[in-house]
DNA sequence: ATTACTGCAAAATATTTGCACGTTG
DNA sequence: CAACGTGCAAATATTTTGCAGTAAT
């Protein structure tokens, strides 16, 4: 229970955090809060996995949480990937753009199979070091899970069994 | 020009190889090799940077080379992918997917500022030694140019400059 | 011969945009 | 009130599919 009450708390102040710099963003530049953009945040920032607008348009239609329309989801995204909010994905299939989230998202770093779109996770400190430095070196500010390494898994990477002939 | 006749030939030689790749996988899953195919294939390999299918589509249609049909080329890119001639790529834009080439590709490897685009290539290699060691003891294949970082760029890093007012 | 591949066009999706109206600053 | 945001629908663009004819095994 108190476990249960704690991580709803930091859900809450997760999303209290996220909505706040986008809103310094908006004010920044000139733009202006809206309840409907926030709804979009609420919901992108959710997101368990990698997510496709369609996803959102779902989501935000079918609960009770503020109405948003496709066109306005689509209009939304391209801020909060310019805020740092979410950004876009390595497709596996190639039918849409896919998402995840990416503010402050401090995710255990993965191997990504680009045939199955299988995840393994890791755990290397030192090349979370080493990674971090030479980013740094070279002027970039790399995103806290940047490491993701590509490759084919044991499966995918095994040689191609025969299709037809029964 | 003895180095022009090499590297035209280290290209040839290229894409035999990666024919052959695709020959032997077409086989074992009891496809037809046909000349339309191959021609994507030379194509796509040809491109320099990240590339969509309609670039193939407008560079086969233009050039001498055999003819293909955007609904042929969309139906070929996802043996591309299996046979890991090409790859999708992380998107810039969210309007169509993006590939790159992955056959044998020993780029350098490059950080992509993950707003703009922009990307720089460094030299690692300790951190390509490391890589190549935490995937395979997970089962992995790493992709030869898989050490991609993921960040903001010093530009895209900075503090929001105003956008309205005069 | 058999079965896959291709061109073509139509269909299904995904994404963008114009406009009239509602909201925010 | 002035400028921006939103819903909606129409316009585009992208990707998938069905079919009839062509080509590969």
């Amino acid at each position: 229970m108190r476990q249960a009450l704690k991580t709803q708390r930091n859900n809450a102040d997760y999303l209290e955090r996220a909505l706040e710099t986008f809103h310094e963003y908006l004010h920044a530049h000139g733009l202006r809060v809206s309840e409907v953009r926030d709804s979009v945040v609420r919901c992108a920032l959710q997101q368990p996995g990698s997510f496709r607008v369609e996803d959102l348009v779902r989501e935000l239609q079918g609960a009770g949480l503020q109405d948003a329309h496709k066109g306005t989801v689509y209009r939304a995204m391209p801020l909060l990937v310019e805020v740092g909010l979410v950004r876009l994905k390595r497709a596996v299939r190639a039918d849409a753009q896919e998402y995840e989230v990416a503010f402050e998202r401090k995710q255990q770093p993965h191997l990504q199979c680009t045939k199955c779109g299988r995840i393994t996770p890791f755990q290397s400190r030192e090349l979370e070091t080493l990674q971090l430095n030479v980013a740094r070196r070279l002027g970039f500010e790399p995103d806290l899970d940047s490491i993701q390494l590509h490759g084919r898994c044991r499966a995918c990477a095994a040689p191609a069994k025969r299709k037809s002939r029964a």
